[in-house]
DNA sequence: TTAAGTAGTGTCAGTGACTGACGTCAAGTG
DNA sequence: CACTTGACGTCAGTCACTGACACTACTTAA
């Protein structure tokens, strides 16, 4: 092939249109009905080139992973000392929320079709499941306790999960609006939480 | 085919019969060198039957959820009034946990095998991510409120996942006793939640 | 007892995700 | 002007998974 089209060799161009072609026809057809022929065909490349950019087929909209762990991670180690945990993933949480605000245009639609489509769903839980382990790490790094970081880490991005979809189905409230009142919600939750103390099995 | 071996036609015993012959080449040869074929081929039938009793490659060990499901809603539900909802939760996670005991031989290298396999790591989030949201259900059932009721079941699963961990990593305790310690965890992680008062943006 | 129905299975052909090997082209470097 | 390098195209192949159809064992009713 000759490449009679007005190509930029520069990889990342190729690598945009992918994701461009992708998340439109995800939205058109479906995740399923949509081959990965079908999206290199409108981002006008070659089948061979999309698995060059992107695993498989679901990751080309998981992105943005590697800035949300930075941001992340990076807000946790650089909060001011003597903050409980909680405070400081809520810290955390409002920076990468800004991120998502700041994307809309392209973070609400994506979010709209992981909801629908189960093989989207997965692979977010276990991008997720990641990221809660890198925050967990980063708690560790400022001295949380091992168990206690993972906790608050995983009771941390269960209120910001829940935020960002309460957003995505109110957008009336700002996505930081939700934030606050999901730490709040956890605060409810934190002053009812029960003594474990070793009872005989029932 | 004649069918020359003496096979029984119940169906439930094919089942039987793919789901150890899976557990068993997973862990010699791992998931991802690990054909369909393989699987219907150790247990005596077609590949096609395979795929008549289990959706796809993964599923055929995630078996039990329906079990784990029907124990820990009706746990939840049958939980006497007056309790907190970590209590309820708590209720509920030990009696799940004995089944896990109950079935050690099986549990225990089924949980070894997923935390080691990326694709099953990913189903296996999405069971816990419906489970938790049934618990969500049943605690709402009973009167906790809404986003709460979201929040609680988020935050027990976690505790009840991180105990199952550290069962599997270190069995000289009981899940019993794992599960007891997570949840006292949870209780030292309330009592330092910080009151997430609407501040300014950083 | 026999005929019809049904559930579980085998066989075959096909689609689509994904991979390895190899060749090609454009841009940068000496 | 060779030479290298990075992005891409092409081709062949594996494997998960599906639809359609045939076969067999067991059940049920006439």
């Amino acid at each position: 092939m000759r490449y009679p089209r007005r190509v930029p060799r520069s990889g990342a161009e190729a690598r945009r249109r992918l994701q461009q072609a992708a998340l439109e026809l995800y939205r058109e057809r479906g995740f399923d009905q949509t081959t990965t022929a079908e999206i290199a065909a409108r981002a006008g490349v070659n089948e061979r080139t999309f698995f060059r950019h992107f695993p498989d087929k679901r990751e080309v909209l998981f992105d943005g992973e590697a800035d949300l762990r930075a941001t992340l991670t990076q807000a946790v180690a650089e909060a001011p000392d003597g903050l409980q945990p909680l405070e400081v993933l809520l810290r955390a949480f409002r920076k990468a929320g800004r991120i998502l605000e700041e994307n809309r245009p392209f973070s609400e639609p994506r979010l709209a079709i992981i909801a629908v489509t189960p093989a989207l769903r997965e692979r977010d839980l276990a991008k997720a499941a990641s990221l809660t382990e890198a925050v967990a790490e980063a708690l560790r790094q400022r001295g949380v306790a091992d168990r206690l970081a993972g906790l608050a880490a995983h009771t941390g991005w269960a209120a910001f999960h829940h935020a960002a979809q309460a957003w995505i189905d109110d957008p009336s409230q700002s996505l930081d609006a939700h934030l606050l009142q999901a730490f709040d919600d956890l605060r409810t939750l934190s002053v009812t939480a029960p003594p474990a103390q070793a009872q005989p099995e029932s």
